[in-house]
Parts: C-alpha cells; structure tokens; sequence
DNA sequence: ACGCCCGCCTGTAAGC
DNA sequence: TGCTTACAGGCGGGCG
C-alpha cells in the first residue's frame, strides 16, 4: 500500500499567487506602516532588479512607510518621499519577519530591511526568480486623477476581486481574445494575480476545461466563471493560502497556509473527483502541470 | 495576436 | 552510496 499513499505530489511547489500575496501584504501592512526603514541589506544582487546604479538601499533608507497595497501578484509600499517599493516573489521567494534583528540569516536571504523598533524584514529566495525594486506611481489625468500604478506594472489587467470587473465585464473581455481559458486566467494582462494553481481549481469549479475557448462560452458558463473565480480567491484568502507538501510558500511569520485542504484538482493526479468520482487527469501544457476532471469539465 | 519555446534558478526525488 | 536527470513554474523575450 506504500505507493498507494504517494502524496499528492509532493514534489510541488505551489507558488505565491493573489492569496498568498494577499495575506502577506495584509500582516505586512500591519508591521510596516508608520515605520521608518532604518537600514537596508542587499545581500543578493540578483534579487534586486531595475537598478543600474544600486541605488536600492539608499533609496529606501531613512524612510517611513506608509501604505501597502497587492495589485496582481505585486505588493507595493508607498514611503514618504512617494517613491514605492515593489515586491515579487516570483517561484519561491518569502518575506519573512524576524523580531531579533540579530537573528543568523536564512539561507537564500537576498535582502534584510531593519525597521525601526520593530525587527527585520527579511526577503528569502531560493530560486532567485522573485525580485525588489523602486519605482514611482506614474500620475493619471483625465476623470480618474490620481496617483496610479508604477510604469512598470502598467500591463496588469483588472483585479479578479475588484467588483468593477462584474460578470458581464468579464464576458466582454473574453469576446476580445482568443486563447484558451487557462491561457487566459493565468494572462496577467487579462486578469491579475492568477497562477497555475488556481487558474486549476477555479476551472474546476466552474467544470469548465483549461483548453475551452473563451469566446465559446454562454452567458450562464461567464457568471459560473466569474463565481467560480471570486469564490475560489476569497476562500484561498479567508485560509491565508495554499502550502504544500515542501511548505514553500509561508506567510510573513512563517506558518502554512491552509487553503490545501480544499484543493480539488490541484496536484491530485489520478485521484477521484469530488464531485463524479472519475480519477483526476494531469496533463503538460506549455511546461505546467494542469490538472482538471476529463468527466465533469466540459 | 496567439501559441509555443527558451532561459533564468535551486531543491527534491527518481533512476541507474 | 553517489551521480545524473527530470521536474516544478512566473515572467519576459523571441520566433513562427
């Protein structure tokens, strides 16, 4: 029976996507805002990205927080002196407080943020596809004025959550392109801050196939969709997101996240169905894994 | 405009 | 036991 208790692949390594961005951006905002960035440590250049001149520490040293925001798989925070730090952790980066600043660095720490009177922000990550940079939010005129995104998260579509994107919003959006659903869900262009992971299981509940077109849906498959969608997402936040087996993805304090438990397809290659009982098939599309129920999405 | 590759990178595990 | 190989995937870029 050994291999029969083989883990739902528990060689994967779920990656943070608009839930697990999300609830860190939640307890980061909690840790940061109103704090004064006393010093920065830049211990893996890699990680810092978009900065010919190095100036990533200087440019954040000395500086206080003030607000903290997710836009797609992106964190932003705003200082002072209204530049805006941006974050992504790309495959398996974390950000990780440490109450001590003293504390001994994990290994893969590429970047330490020493906040004043409250410990050290530490950015861990391994496979070094994450990154870190300065920017500023470029200025909107016209009806919307304001201060908008930095330049170089221009090309984010909506927010799946924000409730602007409405299911007849989402139903004109998917006239316009072509591709298939999965290609689409995971389209930062289209929608923001979804992944392989989750663009699996709101398929799923959708029981809509990764490979259907989206200009074939009718109206009522677009508001399964979009359900789907918020729903999945929501639930993902409300359990501060998915850890697997190699627990990758922690959150700011280093707990698992819990949303796992409530996978359905995900990682469950030739398990049953939830729902019709036919095992689960895994399929390679374009390098990932995606995992879908041959019976029930159609 | 789209589908499809690659390169970037390391930890893990399977295969020999 | 130790080596090699495959695999996981976000994103940007290139090619057809």
């Amino acid at each position: 029976m050994a291999c029969a208790v083989r883990p739902a692949a528990a060689w994967l390594s779920p990656v943070p996507e608009l839930p697990e961005v999300e609830t860190i951006g939640r307890d980061l905002s909690a840790e940061v805002v109103g704090r004064e960035i006393e010093a920065v440590v830049v211990s893996g250049a890699r990680s810092v990205r978009r900065h010919q001149d190095g100036s990533f520490a200087s440019r954040v040293e000395g500086r206080r927080a003030l607000g903290v925001e997710r836009r797609g798989k992106y964190l932003l925070v705003d200082l002072d002196d209204g530049a805006v730090v941006v974050a992504h952790m790309g495959m398996s980066g974390q950000l990780l407080m440490v109450e001590a600043p003293g504390t001994p660095l994990a290994p893969h720490t590429h970047v330490s943020l020493r906040l004043a009177g409250a410990g050290e922000l530490r950015f861990v990550d391994p496979r070094t596809f994450g990154e870190l940079f300065v920017s500023r939010r470029r200025l909107t005129t016209g009806a919307r004025a304001g201060p908008g995104l930095p330049p170089e998260l221009a090309h984010l579509g909506p927010e799946p959550l924000d409730a602007s994107l409405d299911w007849k919003v989402l139903a004109a959006r998917l006239r316009t392109r072509k591709g298939g659903l999965k290609a689409l869900l995971m389209n930062q262009s289209f929608v923001a801050g979804i992944g392989n992971l989750y663009s699996d299981e709101i398929l799923f509940a959708a029981r809509l196939r990764w490979d259907r077109r989206g200009t074939d849906l009718d109206a009522g498959q677009v508001r399964r969709l979009h359900r789907s969608m918020v729903g999945v997402l929501t639930q993902a936040i409300a359990l501060r997101g998915s850890s697997l087996a190699d627990q990758q993805y922690r959150d700011l304090y280093g707990r698992t996240g819990r949303y796992q438990g409530l996978h359905r397809v995900y990682g469950r290659a030739g398990q049953d169905c939830g729902r019709c009982r036919s095992p689960i098939e895994r399929v390679a599309w374009g390098g990932r894994g995606t995992y879908f129920c041959p019976r029930c999405q159609i």
